[in-house]
RNA sequence: GCACGCGUGGCCAAAGCGGCAAAGGCGCCGGUCUUAGAAACCGGAUAUUGAAGGUUCGAAUCCUUCCGCGUGUACCA
């Protein structure tokens, strides 16, 4: 050990024993608990920044501290490589993506190494490289297989100059960021996941990590989702209607007979807007789909062997096929046979129900069920099973018992299933299949007319519709569902209708459109979405977005002015917003007329320009009493506003309007009244307040917020009331509202919503603001989608054999034009995976958030060639134990990889819901900047150019720039552009990699900003020159461990010096656990100031003394590594005489003890009427009779006490006795 | 506009399920050492905890209102 602190020699010492001995790489353990720490990974820009620094610091010292606390911790990294800027570089200055990443990358390393992170660099995973988009690419077509990838027409920014599409950022403003030409919207087929299939799951798993992530994070995933519970009302509307039956063959064919797929897509889009209605079906019809992809247009019924007879369904039969899993529930049972397919197949095997072919023949008498071969391999060396499983194999390493085990789980789960399991099968290509039973059924065979009407329901499912057991079918879909033959149904005892067939959705057969018979009508009926039903009855207009498709179909019946006016709004809606724009409301009243089916009042239908399309159904009832944006607009344009809703039960009505108006003044307690409140509580004679709002206002609120709110219009019971100056928006009692009055707003939300359904005429219903992923890049620069379109076979995927679809490195990157893959004819042109015949290639790319989604899972097995990770590897690491990352990426990110997961989990990789148990948001990392904008325009001066002249108190006064014009200052975050960036690099280099990370979690709390000034840094470097110093001095003293002599009876400064160390190991051992960085820092200093204020000398201190510096010292160094690794090897190498350090000897974090940490004598504050007066010295153990009796007794207490009368003596064990006295 | 968060010495911040005299660092001032400065060491000053009111024996901490700052979000029915 030298005797200064050379930062850079012992950081680039432990550097290189770390990597030589590979302290960082860890495997599966049973010796440790396991801790997985995670960072956000970075993108390889090139250099690292300050933001990086403080993450990744961040995540070390989490990372130590469990080290030192005997976990088995997985701390690794890896690459976001792919993605824009690569691809800008390359149309910039013609470089090469790869080679530019690449080089990016190493450079990185190179500074993430050298600040001495403890990563596991065997672990990396850089998502360019083909090792791993080959299964971005498995994933997409696992998700396309379950339904959860989908193509459909969408609007992107385009750039008709350039031939472009622009991601948002390079379409900011309106205009393209490279010629400057306005930006248009240009429709275009791309690929979604649908994560609102996950919707609920997303919102409601949210409280099984509630405790582990920041409230705001969670709150604004929430929002992001934006979940709102309502119901849906079909207002009626009074038409003639137009009844043509229309030949589908015509409607969907050209002249030549053939198909004609824009033709398709009108009839769906009629279907989709309610103008086509069915008149009745041809009971052989097939189902279709209608999808909004051109190429698959999806139809089929698979499973048909179910034969009935007598009302009796025949249990046993063999119902093979295809009934994958994801499809097999009816909608509710979805999710769960999914989350439970791992249980299926561990049933099947262990009830040896997967069997090889032979076998199979031999327990079915055939040797395939529906032309379908089935097999297993058993590993004949082995109690292992190989199931031949999307074309790969999967070892499940586990004996059958493990399966067995299982069975009853199973069964308990699925008792309501139509279908037992009994075996399993493969389809001869990439699925696994599984073989279910009949179950035996008996009833009744339904009425015709009911097999019709269930024909009915099932057609008009196309949004969402409810099967006879209750079930939900597919949302936000067009499922046309109709293969129900009358052998198919049954109505079992319980009078219910059962439909045995499974169904499968995925079928490029499309060929039996033609058996629909349809007509079409005229929209008679507006469908809107609230989630206050309960103010029907003040609904004084049906408001519909401009765009709505009642509009378009009853254009011809509007007067002129009516059209020039939605014509207006349309096209205001087209152009860009202003971020704090306050769009002014604006509508007219079509002449249309809706029938409330509540009361039978006819509204006019309004065109508003508040109301979105894409919003709900894109239609609302408006009540202007409830709802503020409707109060506005019918104060516009002067509608009735009628009351429904009062705060009040009606039996309590308010006498005049005059008495309304003051009591709304004197008690409401909302922002608007809040002048009043304030009188109301600046009087404080009872009389004043006869409501008890003081009462309300002061904390008594216990009860609910509903009781609270006394604010807003009173009850009125004049219906035709129309003054009111703001809209009651809380819930109530309901008034005027016929058979509904008097009931709670609650109750009456759920009872309406009953009727509604019961009446056919509305149901309650869940929307969501969150929409569907769209995946699809234009770009070159990402993980091709691995899709193939087939003339004759429509989308079809690529094999999982022939993963990976590789990225051609020929493509020409200009940015202008077409996505480069389409101009790279050898990419493109392929065969179809299905028929073999010539095909072409997708060419889009996917978002690189689909990178991200899964990365961390690829940390636990990245050389997997088979599956994206091994799933037993991943059930010991993973879930992430904390995840640490930028608060930019709160929401979208960790939505999507919370997405990821859930579909990972229904794929069977994994076995929980929710990947990320912690998660800490750290803030930017800013620094001063200056700036003219004299111009208008910001320029930017950097810091080092100008002359800062700041007052006494170190605050800026004036800034200067070189040619001495004044300039504007702030704080900002650190830009290259601003110039107020720091590298770490040369931070590195002056001060250290320790005193840099140091600084970064002392300077301020990981989650909030932190600003960068150069003399905290300085502060740090001091700081561990201090200790360093001390060690130095001591080191020799410290001995190679033992300390000889007498320690049986320290001295009072030893003792002292004991308590602070244990007391301090006991703070920063709670702080770290709750992910207090800076705090700890705090601690280590006092401690290290503590052993300084002793003045011990090595050569003259008693060897209880000694004993007592070694604990504190030693303490202090392991204390101190998580935040400086480097000095706290080197320190604790020579404390120990042992060159191998900390991580080489297995040392601990030390060990609280709690005796230790207890003084002999603690003092106790003594206040008379809560103000201090004395203080007494006691024994830690001291009762509480025992401190009051002392208390009384003290001289300067009894000044003031003397002659009163004590009322009551409040005794805080440990703290303070306070004397209330009387007189 | 709405939602959430935050206001503690000149600056960054701790204590926040109410309980001692409100940590620590940076900066500042003085001293020791030094030719001088820096560093180091020693010592010191600096706070009605944004404001007002309420609850309480006792409030930085809980409640209400107001003011200021920050973040998110936007006619989401």
């Amino acid at each position: 050990m030298d005797e200064k602190y050379f930062a850079k020699k012992i950081e680039a010492k432990w550097q290189k024993k770390w990597a030589e001995s590979g302290a960082f790489e860890v495997e599966i353990s049973d010796e440790k608990p396991k801790f997985y720490q995670l960072e956000m990974l970075p993108y390889p820009s090139g250099n690292l920044h300050m933001g990086h620094v403080r993450n990744y610091a961040v995540g070390d010292a989490v990372a130590w501290y469990k080290r030192l606390k005997g976990f088995n911790v997985l701390h690794p990294i890896g690459w976001d490589s792919f993605g824009q800027p690569a691809e800008d570089a390359a149309v910039k200055r013609g470089v090469n993506p790869r080679q530019w990443t690449e080089d990016n990358i190493n450079v990185m390393r190179g500074q993430l190494e050298r600040l001495g992170l403890s990563y596991d660099w065997r672990r990396q995973m850089y998502a360019h490289r083909k090792e791993y988009y080959k299964f971005d690419q498995w994933f997409f077509i696992k998700m396309f297989e379950m339904g959860l990838a989908y193509k459909k027409m969408t609007q992107v920014n385009w750039c008709e100059n350039d031939k472009a599409t622009l991601s948002n950022e390079q379409a900011s403003g309106g205009i393209c960021w490279r010629c400057g030409e306005p930006v248009t919207k240009k429709d275009l087929e791309q690929w979604f996941f649908r994560t609102t299939a996950y919707a609920d799951q997303l919102i409601d798993d949210m409280e099984k990590i509630e405790s582990g992530w920041p409230q705001h994070v969670l709150k604004r995933q929430q929002d992001w989702i934006g979940r709102s519970n309502g119901a849906y009302v079909d207002f009626g509307i009074t038409l003639v209607d137009q009844n043509d039956t229309i030949d589908l063959d015509k409607a969907l064919k050209t002249a030549e007979g053939e198909f004609d797929y824009d033709k398709l897509e009108d009839v769906a889009r009629r279907i989709e807007e309610g103008r086509i209605a069915i008149t009745r079906l041809n009971r052989a019809a097939e189902i279709g789909r209608i999808a909004g992809g051109r190429t698959h247009v999806e139809a089929s019924i698979i499973v048909g062997a179910v034969s009935r007879a007598g009302g009796t369904s025949d249990g046993g039969e063999i119902v093979g096929g295809s009934a994958r899993l994801d499809h097999l529930g009816w909608a509710e049972h979805k999710q769960r046979v999914k989350s439970h397919e791992d249980a299926l197949i561990h049933y099947a095997i262990a009830s040896d129900i997967w069997l090889e072919s032979a076998a199979f023949e031999a327990k079915y008498g055939r040797s395939d069920i529906h032309g379908i071969e089935a097999y297993v391999h058993k590993d004949p060396d082995d109690d292992r099973y190989v199931i031949k499983r999307f074309g790969y194999d999967w070892a499940f390493q586990t004996t059958p018992q493990f399966f067995l085990d299982r069975i009853a789980v199973f069964n308990a789960l699925f008792p309501e299933v139509p279908y037992e399991l009994i075996g399993f099968t493969h389809d001869g290509k990439q699925n696994l299949q599984f073989v279910f039973r009949q179950k035996k059924l008996e009833g009744t065979i339904p009425a015709e007319e009911e097999i019709d009407d269930l024909f009915l329901k099932f057609y008009s499912a196309s949004v969402i519709d409810v099967l006879p057991s209750g079930d939900k079918t597919y949302e936000n879909d067009l499922y046309l569902i109709s293969d129900i033959a009358p052998r198919n149904v049954l109505k079992d005892n319980a009078g219910n209708i059962r439909v045995f067939d499974a169904i499968t959705l995925l079928n490029t057969n499309a060929h039996d459109y033609h058996k629909f018979a349809l007509r079409e009508a005229r929209i008679n009926k507006i469908k809107v979405f609230t989630t206050r039903i309960d103010t029907i009855y003040g609904a004084n207009a049906v408001v519909v977005a401009a765009e709505h498709p009642i509009i378009a179909a009853e254009r011809n019946s509007f007067a002129d002015d009516v059209l020039a006016k939605i014509d207006d709004i349309i096209a205001e809606n087209l152009k860009p917003k202003e971020r704090d724009e306050e769009i002014e409301k604006d509508g007219i009243d079509t002449g249309l007329k809706a029938v409330n089916p509540f009361n039978g009042e006819e509204l006019p239908v309004w065109v508003g320009n508040y109301v979105m399309m894409d919003y709900g159904t894109g239609a609302v009832m408006s009540v202007p009493a409830h709802d503020e944006r409707d109060f506005e607009f019918a104060k516009k344009f002067g509608m009735p506003i009628l009351t429904v809703i009062s705060a009040e039960p009606e039996n309590k009505p308010v006498e005049n309007e005059e008495k309304e108006v003051q009591e709304k003044e004197t008690y409401g307690i909302n922002d608007e009244y809040g002048r009043s409140v304030r009188d109301v509580l600046a009087d404080s004679t009872k009389e004043n307040d006869p409501g008890g709002i003081r009462g309300l206002v002061r904390g008594d609120r216990r009860s609910s917020d509903s009781e609270y709110v006394v604010s807003g219009p009173a009850a009125r019971t004049s219906a035709s009331h129309n003054a009111s100056e703001i809209a009651f928006t809380d819930h109530g009692f309901l008034i005027n509202s016929g058979r509904w009055s008097g009931k709670t707003s609650d109750d009456a939300k759920r009872e309406m919503a009953e009727y509604a359904c019961e009446n056919g005429f509305g149901e309650a219903a869940t929307t969501f603001r969150l929409r569907d992923w769209g995946v699809s890049r234009q770009r070159y620069w990402g993980a091709p989608i691995p899709m193939i379109y087939c003339p004759d076979c429509g989308t079809v995927p690529v094999k999982f054999e022939d993963l990976p679809v590789e990225l051609p490195d020929n493509a020409p990157i200009t940015g202008t034009g077409e996505s480069p893959l389409a101009k790279v004819p050898e990419f493109y042109e392929t065969s179809c995976p299905s028929c073999e015949g010539p095909a072409r290639r997708e060419t889009d790319t996917m978002d690189t958030f689909v990178d991200s989604s899964w990365y961390f899972f690829r940390y636990t097995d990245n050389q997997n060639e088979v599956l994206p990770f091994d799933p037993d590897t991943a059930a010991y690491w993973t879930p992430v134990d904390q995840y640490i990352g930028g608060d930019d990426h709160a929401v979208m990110h960790l939505i999507y990889t919370r997405f990821w997961t859930k579909v990972m989990r229904d794929i069977g990789l994994v076995k929980f819901n929710e990947p990320v148990k912690r998660l800490l948001t750290q803030g930017m990392v800013v620094g001063e900047t200056f700036y003219d904008d004299s111009t208008g325009k910001k320029i930017y001066h950097a810091p080092d150019t100008v002359t800062v002249e700041r007052d006494e108190k170190g605050r800026i006064t004036s800034v200067k720039a070189a040619d001495g014009k004044e300039l504007k200052f702030a704080v900002e975050r650190m830009s290259k552009s601003k110039g107020n960036g720091v590298d770490p690099d040369e931070m590195v280099d002056v001060y250290g990699a320790d005193a840099a990370r140091l600084f970064v979690l002392f300077a301020a709390p990981v989650d909030n900003e932190l600003v960068w000034h150069e003399a905290g840094i300085e502060g740090a470097v001091r700081f561990l020159q201090r200790v360093w110093r001390f060690v130095h001095k001591w080191k020799d003293a410290l001995g190679n461990g033992a300390v000889s002599g007498d320690v049986s009876t320290p001295s009072p400064a030893a003792k002292k010096l004991r308590q602070k160390t244990h007391q301090t190991i006991n703070r920063i051992d709670q702080s770290l656990d709750t992910l207090q960085f800076n705090t700890p820092v705090a601690a280590l200093m006092e401690l290290a100031n503590d052993l300084y204020d002793m003045k011990a000398e090595p050569e003259t201190a008693s060897p209880d003394e000694v004993a007592a510096v070694r604990e504190a010292l030693t303490s202090l160094i392991l204390m101190l590594t998580p935040f400086a690794p480097h000095i706290s090897e080197e320190m604790f190498a020579a404390i120990i005489g042992n060159e191998n350090g900390i991580l080489a000897n297995d040392a601990r974090f030390p060990a609280y003890d709690e005796e230790a940490a207890k003084a002999d004598e603690i003092e106790i504050a003594v206040q008379v009427n809560g103000k201090l007066r004395s203080r007494i010295f006691a024994s830690p153990d001291a009762d509480n009779a025992e401190l009051e009796r002392m208390a009384k007794d003290d001289a300067k207490v009894r000044e003031h006490t003397d002659g009163k009368d004590v009322v009551k003596v409040i005794v805080v064990p440990g703290r303070l006795v306070n004397i209330v006295v009387k007189g």
